[in-house]
RNA sequence: CGGGACGUGGCGCAGCCUGGUAGCGCACCUGCUUUGGGAGCAGGGGGUCGCGAGUUCAAAUCUCGCCGUCCCGACCA
């Protein structure tokens, strides 16, 4: 004991303690361009759970999924105004290709909205072609000036929904419908992370749209992570790329659509979300390794043995496990390495056990008490026989309590203010609301000054306002990434 | 793009002030001994000191320029 810390205590410099954790636990680097990066495989499986969790929320809401283009001709940006005005700063553009300059250059996507709008107007005939659920994975890019990995790159991994529909409300239901039912849901019950859903003030909001909607989370500096937005786009893009259908009395209309995306961002979510000085700490649901049976040292080859059956009977439970046998590595170390990866559940099995017919089964979510220490009660001692079993339950327990904990300490550091002075100070170390008619647009300006936002808009007991002229409205505000 | 800090084997650092042929810890390789919370000993491999100019007999060290990283602002999923 008495050594020095893996990481860099979060209390101590948390963007550092959030650098070390992304090269020790093999995460991810930067890219040789600036603003790349390199996600690493660990990292990457839980991405690829993401995506298909979120993949398939997206679907159940009657999406398909398609592919664009990623070079889109530069003329689509400039017919809506706001839009290029909002990206032409971030825009990496081609001019040169094939050893000439191009007729016309074309932009690498930043979003799709341009290029899929004029597909839609031509897919889109009649009402009966209505709602058309478009739904693409992919890359896009932004030129950042300051890069972070996984929150904010040059290049990131994404989904981009676009939708058209007949009518204003039935778009701005499905926008709402996008941020509840699949993003809200998902980062509650998969990420374990819980978010505050609001509506963008107008400084906010998309470029392009009439209302953006946002999930927001906080990290465990207290400082505010978009994690998702969902966009109803008016007819704004309808009118420019004459997306357009005839309705039942045969006249013209214009459709109304919606675009909504989470990217890559969510792994920097999960990563300040729940992470600790130990290390990662993974929610069971995307976790690719669930859990780790160790052996902690063997001479005979029989505790290897019963470490490799109790592997085989936790994947017949349907757990994630992985065996680690490398006993020729100190055991301590691999301890801590699995802590680092943050694995939910680790089964240490070493001869002392095997006698008794025991195992060691240790959970990450509880490894440290909220002093800081060591909390003992993390590891116990299950009986051998059946403690596959006891895992699939266990790791449910464990969900439940990281969103639970996850939960009580947003709360605790989410206050509500009066004043922009008292704003200023609550968010310090964490959010604070305060009634949206009290603060308004110039004490937003104000607060901006500071570099606190205006994170969103809520209904007066949490989530979406019906209005954000209601009485009651609340802006979350916070320092944010 | 403004303000600050920093670039030396994979990672973390010392050396720079007072120029003289590059060092430590961790990691890596080999062997032996170990193993219930980051193992020990012995041996070994790996660096044109961010890049480019300049000063000098001689530059990691001094000067200038550029690039990059991190932090704090303006922008953002």
């Amino acid at each position: 004991m008495a050594k020095a810390p893996v990481l860099t205590p979060q209390a101590e410099d948390f963007p550092r303690w959030y650098q070390d954790l992304l090269n020790k636990a093999e995460l991810a680097e930067n890219g040789p361009v600036r603003g790349t990066m390199v996600i690493r495989p660990y990292a990457y499986a839980i991405w690829e759970r993401m995506v298909s969790e979120v993949d398939a929320r997206i679907k159940a809401t009657g999406a398909e999924n398609a592919y664009f283009p990623l070079f889109i001709p530069e003329s689509y940006l400039h017919r809506e105004a706001e839009h290029v005005e909002g990206f032409s700063p971030e825009l990496a553009v081609v001019t040169h290709a094939g050893g000439k300059e191009l007729e016309e250059p074309a932009v690498v996507r930043p979003t799709s909205e341009t290029v899929i709008g004029e597909y839609m107007a031509k897919w889109i005939q009649s009402y009966r072609d209505l709602p058309l659920l478009l739904n693409q994975w992919s890359n896009v890019v932004r030129w950042e000036l300051r890069p972070r990995v996984f929150l904010r790159t040059s290049e990131f991994l994404w989904q981009e929904g676009h939708t058209a529909h007949a009518t204003e409300a039935e778009a701005s239901e499905y926008a709402r419908r996008i941020l509840e039912d699949v993003y809200e849901d998902f980062m509650v019950n998969v990420l374990a992370i819980p978010v505050f859903t609001g509506v963008k003030t107008a400084a906010e909001r998309f470029a392009g749209a009439d209302d953006t909607l946002a999930c927001e989370a906080m990290m465990r500096d207290g400082k505010a992570l978009q994690m998702g937005t969902s966009h109803s786009l008016g007819q704004n893009f309808s009118r420019v790329f004459d997306i357009s259908y005839s309705d039942p009395e045969g006249a013209q209309q214009l459709c109304w659509t919606t675009s909504w995306g989470v990217s890559t961002r969510m792994m920097g979510g999960l990563i300040m979300g729940h992470g600790d000085d130990l290390g990662l700490r993974l929610p069971p649901k995307v976790a690719e390794v669930q859990a780790v049976v160790t052996v902690v040292r063997d001479s005979d080859g029989s505790v290897t043995d019963a470490a490799r059956r109790l592997e085989q009977e936790l994947c017949d439970a349907g757990v994630r496990a992985r065996l680690d046998d490398r006993v020729d590595t100190p055991f301590g170390r691999r301890a801590t390495d699995w802590e680092l990866k943050g694995v939910p559940v680790r089964l240490e099995l070493g001869p002392r056990d095997l006698e008794e017919g025991q195992v060691t089964v240790a959970r990450r979510d509880l490894a440290l008490d909220s002093d800081g220490s060591r909390n003992p009660a993390s590891k116990a001692a299950l009986p051998l026989d059946g403690a596959a079993r006891a895992v699939p339950g266990l790791l449910e327990e464990i969900q439940a309590t990281m969103l639970e904990a996850a939960t009580a300490a947003r709360d605790a550091a989410t206050v509500d203010v009066d004043g922009v002075a008292e704003a200023l100070e609550a968010t310090r170390s964490g959010f604070a609301r305060i009634p949206w008619k009290r603060l308004g647009t110039e004490g937003e300006r104000e607060l901006a000054e500071s570099a606190v936002t205006v994170r969103c808009l809520q209904a007066e007991g949490g989530g979406l306002p019906a209005s954000i002229d209601d009485e009651g409205v609340v802006a979350l505000v916070a320092r944010s990434y």
